[in-house]
DNA sequence: ATAAAAATCCAAAGCGCTTTGGAAAAAACA
DNA sequence: TGTTTTTTCCAAAGCGCTTTGGATTTTTAT
């Protein structure tokens, strides 16, 4: 059932019910009670292609996965999306997701813009210095980052989690425990996120007098595996750190089991700390022992900064918002004093 | 640029355009020439909601997480979609993908076929009995299921790997090196790729005069930490098995926390197989020692099933599509004989 | 040469909605 | 009471594309 004939059944013309339905204020209120009972008994819903092509919004959301993830779609990214998809859901966006093929990343973009198929997009996993923010600057297309680009603040709508703050903190705990040397497991640095630990971790390095060393700090893939491999190189290694602190629960996957095959008791021999997103399949607490984290829910992020983007394409005039959320330091049983040689 | 002005520029009607530029036969050769050059050249892109508005076609596929896996966004699902993504993108396809909210999962679905937003949609996660495909069969919207429903193989597409097959081979690996006492830690079975693995995993033990164990056979939801908790308590419990299959390699990474943790050499004291859908942050090979894996590519899954469903929504005519991959059996170094006691 | 068939192109009518510019009726004002 | 304002509704014109049903021209058949 569509407008024209949900209008004749009312004895309507098709303009008032369009306006009954759509709030505005010229239509009569018995009216308009009228034909919102009978399009909710007729379960009369408009056409999305028509109304899209009418007024030009099309109430979708786009994500573009970035070019240089789509090789290692990582499981942070599902869950984000799962958060910013409740939240879609319940404002009645839809999500349009655009992952891989040939096309260039810039020219989904800009065919998204020109054709008006999304109302908005979020950036996701920002470098430090990306394309992006310019080109969607240029369409004209509203946008949310999340995370940040490099230090960049102002400029664009951002939600991003304080990295160098979080990552201060728990090298802190680590340095007030005593240890010296602490190994930096990193994601790519060339993430904005990435870089942003390791100044955290830096500065708390500095705070102490003493000066990161590039031999115990590593940027990689974060992925088991690697987890693994570094943090067995890192044990093995002459001066070797005594306490490790990884981008990703994914790394600590790997970093046990290289504690374990090197006979490594965690939290006593060796200390770990880990970023921990939340993941739902890899819980820091059911770990043996427990994992110190610092911990913030991506999935909370996902509907935050699907939340923020809604509100800046129904006002494209506000303010740009800027939240940078905090994160906590889980204190738990991975991590100790430094172990007496 | 417009079909209309693209039009006034070549001096020609927009309906020869249009034509021109779809294919269509009732367009002199030369004049197609000229329309695509300069359409090209222009950058012309037709508007997708117009087209849509005007064809009833979307050339969207919609992709809906079931409600019982929002919770648990897990990573194979994102996976499945970066291989779905590269056959999206290159045939001209979105994806319209829905994730949780309040919406119940069949008014998504009806919203969908009703609405024309999508043209077809993948069925992911199918359980033993699963409503969706009467639902989707009588709204009439072409969807393709990755997996299947039950033991029901007829009435609808699909694109499954052979999961009974798979465990049954892993098991008799298991059992021609004289493991006896083997147990399954598997995903939920109300999943129908849980029940085929073990259905397989019966059929090989009944072939060695073997009755399964329920005591040593748990259905959970595949994190690390289940993996842990499931392979501790088998690995301590009286009669303990001295193989473990596993329906996933988060299981895995778990398991090899609790078996370190026990003393346990894997390959040796305990011999693992998993199945290996080839998450790219989880490398089976690369664990020491490398795992013994069943193995089917979710991703390669991914690609194939959105050919597949562009296939039966461009001619929905054809029979449909029943493919039932088979998977291999990688032997590596986490299987052994049976350790004497 | 003429008639029939084929090849090209176009005008116009949708697709289902929104929105502009009135018109008619009701309410408020003088 | 007559006039102005407000309220309530509608006709019609898009949005940008596809597609039907010719019209015109060219080719082929007779």
């Amino acid at each position: 059932m569509n407008l024209k004939q949900l209008a004749k059944h009312l004895n309507l013309s098709p303009t008032t019910v369009s306006r009954a339905l759509n709030g505005y204020p010229e239509v009569g209120a018995e009216t308009r009670r009228r034909v919102e009972e009978a399009a909710r008994k007729v379960g009369y819903r408009p056409n999305p292609h028509a109304m899209r092509l009418a007024t030009g919004r099309s109430h979708a959301i786009g994500h573009v996965l970035p070019s240089d993830r789509i090789l290692m779609i990582d499981p942070h990214f599902s869950d984000f999306i799962a958060g910013a998809g409740d939240v879609y859901s319940a404002s009645g966006f839809d999500v349009m997701l655009h992952v891989g093929g040939s096309e260039a990343e810039e020219t989904v973009y800009k065919r998204y813009a020109q054709s008006g198929a999304v109302d908005g997009v979020v950036v996701m996993g920002p470098r430090l210095n990306d394309f992006r923010i310019a080109l969607l600057t240029e369409l004209e297309l509203p946008f949310i980052v999340h995370g940040r680009v490099g230090d960049l603040e102002e400029g664009y709508a951002w939600l991003d989690i304080d990295n160098r703050g979080a990552f201060r903190q728990a090298t802190k705990l680590l340095t007030d425990l005593g240890h010296r040397r602490i190994g930096l497991i990193n994601g790519n640095e060339a993430m904005t996120f990435a870089t942003h630990r390791r100044q955290g971790y830096e500065i708390a390095l500095k705070a102490c007098g003493l000066n990161a060393d590039p031999a115990i700090m590593t940027s990689d893939a974060m992925t088991e595996e690697n987890g693994y491999l570094q943090t067995k190189r890192l044990l093995l290694s002459d001066n070797k750190p005594s306490a490790l602190l990884f981008s990703s629960m994914l790394f600590v996957s790997g970093a046990m089991r290289a504690a374990h095959e090197l006979g490594l008791q965690i939290g006593t021999d060796v200390s770990l700390i880990a970023h921990d997103d939340g993941l739902p399949f890899l819980n820091a607490e059911g770990l043996v022992p427990s994992l110190t984290t610092v911990r913030s829910s991506i999935r909370a992020a996902g509907s935050r900064v699907a939340e923020l983007l809604i509100e800046i394409i129904n006002n494209p005039e506000a303010a740009q918002p800027h939240e940078l959320w905090t994160v906590d330091l889980i204190v738990r049983g991975s991590t100790g004093p430094v172990p007496r040689t």
